[in-house]
DNA sequence: GTTATTGGTATCCATGAGGTAACTAAGTTC
DNA sequence: GAACTTAGTTACCTCATGGATACCAATAAC
């Protein structure tokens, strides 16, 4: 490992990798992304998309995301006011990984369901066979 | 939309796809799982290389992530006691677009820290320039 | 009988993520 | 002048996640 030109190690606590790599696995930061994957979309849209979504929770990850250069945000000189939110170019290229994580999730439901089933009769059982 | 095929869809709060989606970006789940990748390892291993876990909170995952499907637990009938964690098959398939994620939270991390600072120092103009 | 080892569990506690609800700006409509 | 609109902000509260710490079981070595 060559510690000099800082390879990036999510597993090391203090690698902005690993960081970046949870702010990924934020709860509502994913499903934003993917759903501003069909062009550019307006707060209160959003709000519909990303169903259950509080104002202000939203308002925070759509903050961090611009920050992190994921998004943009446009505020259109309108009353009642319009803003847009739009993913950049790195923000779209994370469009690739990300849809392929959730075609895995979407995939394996059933796997999971089932080993789950599988699991808790075994703690039942368990249980009852004391 | 289908809605009796069940369509697998990560928008849905009521979709099992959700949850599933947001346990793999759990915290520690999916480091676990990137650590086991290099086969079985046991838990005082495991705890040295997801650096700086509570043992209580690495069970917890490891009980989530075997409940789930994606490791198995093995006892072996030893003293003092030896545990070993090995993912399964169903595990192992998600390693695919988990690397990929990685990767790409990896190779990015300069644009991302690059945008943070820009984003910074705009703030920091904002408030002096009132 | 004391100590070491491994893989945990039990208990308590602090942080913070996220929810609720009310409020604001600013112009348009009625 | 009251109400509606959008895109938030603010204050307040709650609950779950996760951290710190201590403890335990079982046996072998000393």
């Amino acid at each position: 490992m060559d510690t000099n030109n800082l390879p990036a190690n999510v597993l090391d606590p203090d690698c902005p990798s690993r960081v970046i790599f949870q702010r990924i696995g934020d709860k509502w930061a994913s499903l934003v992304v993917q759903v501003l994957a069909d062009g550019p979309i307006r707060f209160s849209e959003l709000r519909k998309m990303v169903h259950v979504v509080t104002p202000k929770v939203l308002t925070q990850t759509l903050r961090t995301l611009e920050r992190d250069g994921f998004i943009t945000r446009t505020v259109h000189a309108q009353v009642p006011p319009r803003v847009d939110y739009e993913l950049t170019e790195l923000g779209a290229s994370l469009l690739e990984p990300l849809t392929l994580l959730r075609l895995w999730a979407e995939d394996h439901v059933p796997s999971i369901l089932k080993a789950r089933d599988a699991y808790d009769d075994a703690q039942d059982e368990a249980v009852i066979g004391g």
